[in-house]
Formats: structure tokens, C-alpha cells, sequence
DNA sequence: TAAGTATATGTTATCGTTACCATAATGTCA
DNA sequence: TGACATTATGGTAACGATAACATATACTTA
């Protein structure tokens, strides 16, 4: 039972030309039949069919949300702003999750296309393909991507200053006095991987430590097994650290299970932080943590598409998810 | 620049008509023909318009999935479950969120209805209204819902047996010989949580307990402070539980964190049960907790959507989502 | 050979909304 | 009293895909 403009035209005893001014509020319309038309709509429970505007108009009203699934697993944060953002501003959200197989993306991008999203977030630290790209750009598909960037593909996009974020907090770390300082992280086959790790490095580099290989501690995943394995590693070193970063609260929340395991005492025996700062205030203790300012990821990654839709052949634009550090008390003097 | 099969007739030489078969890989075309209509549709990078055929077809390929805000955030693990489920069966999922405003929940569900959703999966443990439903009836839309039940408005429903879970839990505990069981739950305002304070009440009573009100901590939130406060409450009763159950892991790494405070140790000095499963494998150590199987929910979500479209006035199914005991030693026998 | 069927292709009304165009009654100013 | 806005309303051709219908060969089979 679809109640079109025609039937609410009809009980309204009027045209449906007459009805769309309504609807669109614009054009002239005498007081009592724009009551008319009203009431037609309520009594008739008259809802606007999405799809005819969208083949009209050429804009849907949709925004697209394509996640390439990383390990991490924090993306339906992300997701969940970016949801927000466009609903604030009337949109609608679908969003696909593609698995990291690769030519699927190709068949993901292709069904954006179709329902004519009016732009598109790419949440993902694997690659999109040039030439998915380029069907994007022939269907003038506005684009932005979060977490991995494509800036030399022309690609707006919204980074965390990983490499940022790592070197101040083991500067931080370094400043209570530590020089054991070690390293868990990933597997540096991201690029957001690698600027973590290059952060810590530069940060040695910086306050004067040399670098030593025993003290980096790459994970195959972030799981918290291996984060406890990593740790465990580190333990078992001739000298073993006093300070751990971690490049995810998962691993550091390993590092902890290790470090009770063997009746260490968190900070007194080892200073840690964490990272994402999505588990560590519901350790025990609670500890440090890098976190992301999502609030304003969602309106940034909306303003970014708005512009690039406006003015298309703009170069591609850089902005950063900024961080902050949860400080908890669980860096401490070394004595 | 948006290329139709117009276009595609034009470059294949032939009419839309056989591009269309073509397509729909039915009726009759000849080799020669379909070849040279692929080949156009692949070098004009021709991609149906999704909303001329929903005009024309009355139905969208997607699945509305509405999110009305819940307090123990886990709700994006399902929609990951449907969105995926939809994926797999061809359908797009189209996310939106409500504050638990209300009113604007009417808004959103006429969104869901103008993109003509094949489907719709309500999320959430606040209520929808009447009015609502009827509209969506009206629309023949079909629904479901997960998490808080409408069996007697006539929806499908997949619940979490909660009673059955907590009320396991605890008989659980109640067998390794913890006769002082707390509770540590959110305020029972949701259907949830009561069938979740039930279940244990009920527990105790089945293994001969009687019940004791300090014993029964309610929280506001699921906050882990707010565990660690309560934990801190019970721990100050003359005379203290030997085992806690929570009805949120958060709650339960509060405790944690309270009972680390007063230099206690887990299990020994307090067994503990967390919920969900979702933060208890980080802590340290490692805690057991009732978890949700997850992985089917997505497909009995689509599967009950098809059954009520092909269906409709059918009497509304309740549905399980299945929970697990994750048992990582931290019940253990009371000396 | 007539009748029927399998193969192959093209024409066009329809889905619901929009926006441009036409029509016409009234009001206003030189 | 024309000329021209202003107000008010209605008709209808797109948008792109679909499927019913029309048409026309070639091939069987009675």
C-alpha cells in the first residue's frame, strides 16, 4: 500500500504540482489548500519515495561507509562517528565491511555507485586499488579516507599522528628517568604500524638512548595472548626493561597478565602505557593510555566530502585525528 | 557522467531491451550480441542504477538496521553481525542511531520506509511505539527486533535468555560451595537487567540461599567505576561475599580494581564472574564471563525478515541468541 | 505445406518525483 | 487602460530500469 503524491493530491482535491510546493515549501500556495494538502499527508501517512528523488535528482542522500577490516578492531568507532556526523546533517549511512580479500572491494564499490552515494568514507588500512579510484572519480563520487591515507592518489584524508603520539609519550616515559624503555607493537606491515614504531625510535633518538633490538617486541596480531608473550619475552631478557610502551591497549593489557604472573607489582616494577585507550581505564589498574579525539572525526570526514563535491579538482587535503594522553599514574619515577 | 543501458545499447549496437536479458541473464540473445553488449558494459564502466530499479521493482536490496541507544554499548556487535549476514545474502545495510529521545525514532523509521527498506532490525531495549509499528504494518515492512522483545506487538523478536544465563552463573558459583553471593547489576528500568536480577534470585532460591539486600548491589550505570564503588560497598558489609557476579564486564573490572585496592587477590580472596565477554580476557587475570554467540545472529535476524515477507500474518517468533560460560578459574572452591 | 515452437530482437508504458512551462485571476503603476 | 508584476494552480516530460508485448526469422513435426 504506497500512498503516492497523486493520492494525496486527489484527497486533497488538487494537483500534484500543488503538493510538491508544499512538500518543498517554495512556489505559491493559498493558506487553505497548503491545510488541505497537510492534512491529506497526515491522514494519508504519506512518506516521500527516496528512490524516484534520488533518480530525479541525481543525489541520494546517502553517504557511504566502507570498512576494509583491520586487526585493530577499533573501527566501529569510527564508524559509529561518522554515522552521527551524516545523520546530523539529514544523511543516511550504509556501510560495507569488506573482508581483506581484495577484488571483493571492486564488486563493495561498484553497489556504493549504484545506490549513488553522495560520498564516501573508506575506513581502512590496506589499499584500495588506482583503478577503484578512478571508477569513483568517473562517477564523481566524492571520497575521503580515515586511518590509512591516499593523499599522493589525490584522496582527502584523516589521519592519527601515530608517529607523534609514540615519540611524546616515551619522551614522556623517558622523562621520569627510565632508559630501558621497550617497544610491543604489530607487525609494522601498516603504515600506521610503522609510524608507531618510528616514533618510539626517533623518541630514543631524541632524549639520547640507543636504540636495542632485545627491547622491540613485534606481534604477529594484537591479541592480548601475544601482548603476554611479548612481555614475557622482555622478562626473560638479561636485563630486562623498566618502562613498556604498548601500540595497543590489548597488548599492554598482555603485558600486565605477564607481569602478575610473575609477582611484579604495576607501576612500582614497571611503568606501562597503553594505546587507543579503550581498555586501559578498565584494567587493574587502570592504566596509562594514548586515546584518539574522535568527536570531531565524523564532521571532519562530512566537511571534507562537502568540499570535494564543491570544488572537485581541489588538492587533496590532510587532517589529523588528534590524541591524548590518559595520564594514570602508571609511569612513575625510577627510583 | 553517468552512463545507462541506453548508452550501452548504443555502443553494443542494439537495443535496451537485449542489454537488459543481458543483465538478467534470461530470455533469448545470441553469442555474438551478448559479447559485444559485455564488452560495451565493461569499457563504458556501466553500473546499474540501484534507484530506478527500486521505482520500478519495489525493492531495495536493503536492510535497515536502527540502533536505539543502549548504556552497555555493545550493540555495534550486532549490527557487525547483520551487517555481515546482509552482505552475505546480498542486501546493503543502512545504519542509523536514535537518542533515546523518542519522537525522533518516528523520523527515522519514515526514513527507513521513503528508501523502502526490504527489511528493518531494531536494536535497542527502549520501546518503540504502537503508533510505529502500525506504520511500518502499513508499509508492509518487515520487521525485527533484537535485544528487547515485541512479541506480543506481533514482532519478531531474538532474545538473550538472560535469566537463564545469570541463574547458571550463579548456580555455578553456588556448587563450588559460595553460600555469600553478590550481584553487582545495572538498574533494572530494561527488561534486561530484571530478567538478569531474576535470574539470580531465582538461582539462590533453587540452591537454597536466602536472599540478603546488601548482598544486591545496583548501579546507574555500566561503568567500571561504578563496579568499583559497589564492589567497595560490598567489601565494607560485616561480613563480605565470597564470590561476585556482575551482570556487565565493566562492572566486574571495577570490582576488580576495588579488590586490588584493598590488597586482595583473585580468585582466592573472591570469585568473580564478569558478562558479555568483551573486556574479561584482558584483565588481569583473566575472569569468567556469560558471553553472547554472536556468530548466527545476523542470519536469524534475515532469516526471520524473509519468513515474514513471505508471510506476513504469521503470529510473531521468539528466537534465542545463545550465551556461553567462558570458565577461566576464577570460581573456585570455597576452603 | 501448414501449424507450431524455439530463437532473437525491438518498442514502449510504467514506477513516483521534480521542475519547467502554461494558464489565469488579481493587483499596481504609469 | 494598457503593461506588468504578483499570486495561484495545473499539465507533463524527464530521470533509468523493467517487463509486457510485438515482431520476425529459422527449425520441427504432423
Amino acid at each position: 500500500m504506497n500512498i503516492k503524491m497523486a493520492d494525496v493530491a486527489r484527497e486533497a482535491q488538487t494537483s500534484i504540482a500543488t503538493v510538491g510546493r508544499v512538500i518543498h515549501n517554495n512556489g505559491y500556495v493559498s493558506k487553505e489548500v497548503r491545510e488541505r494538502i497537510e492534512k491529506a499527508i497526515a491522514a494519508l501517512g504519506y512518506v516521500p519515495n527516496q528512490s524516484a528523488r534520488t533518480l530525479k535528482n541525481n543525489r541520494s542522500g546517502m553517504i557511504g561507509c566502507l570498512v576494509v577490516e583491520s586487526d585493530n578492531g577499533q573501527y566501529y568507532r569510527i564508524v559509529d562517528a561518522v554515522i552521527r556526523a551524516a545523520q546530523m546533517r539529514g544523511f543516511t549511512c550504509v556501510t560495507m565491511e569488506a573482508p581483506q580479500s581484495g577484488d571483493n572491494q571492486t564488486q563493495l564499490i561498484q553497489s556504493m555507485i549504484g545506490i549513488h552515494v553522495d560520498g564516501l568514507v573508506i575506513i581502512s588500512n590496506i589499499g584500495i586499488t588506482p583503478e577503484q579510484f578512478a571508477l569513483l572519480k568517473r562517477f564523481e563520487t566524492p571520497v575521503v579516507a580515515i586511518e590509512r591515507g591516499y593523499l599522493e592518489q589525490g584522496i582527502d584524508s584523516l589521519l592519527v599522528r601515530d608517529f607523534d603520539a609514540v615519540r611524546d609519550a616515551v619522551i614522556h616515559i623517558a622523562a621520569k628517568g627510565h632508559r630501558r624503555i621497550a617497544l610491543i607493537a604489530g607487525e609494522p606491515n601498516f603504515d600506521v604500524e610503522k609510524q608507531r614504531v618510528h616514533g618510539y625510535c626517533q623518541a630514543l633518538a631524541d632524549v639520547g638512548i640507543s636504540e636495542e633490538e632485545g627491547l622491540i617486541r613485534l606481534t604477529p596480531d594484537y591479541t592480548v595472548s601475544s601482548g603476554r608473550k611479548a612481555m614475557d619475552k622482555l622478562f626473560s631478557l638479561p636485563s630486562p626493561p623498566t618502562a613498556v610502551m604498548a601500540t595497543a591497549d590489548t597488548l599492554a593489557a598482555g603485558a600486565l597478565q605477564a607481569a602478575y604472573a610473575r609477582g611484579f607489582r604495576i607501576p612500582e616494577d614497571l611503568s606501562i602505557v597503553g594505546y587507543d585507550d579503550v581498555l586501559s581505564q578498565s584494567l587493574s589498574p587502570a592504566i596509562d593510555s594514548v586515546g584518539l579525539v574522535l568527536e570531531g572525526v565524523g564532521d571532519m570526514a562530512m566537511e571534507l566530502l562537502e568540499q570535494r563535491r564543491k570544488t572537485p579538482d581541489h588538492p587533496a587535503e590532510r587532517r589529523d585525528i588528534h590524541t591524548y594522553y590518559a595520564d594514570r599514574g602508571t609511569v612513575i619515577p625510577l627510583l
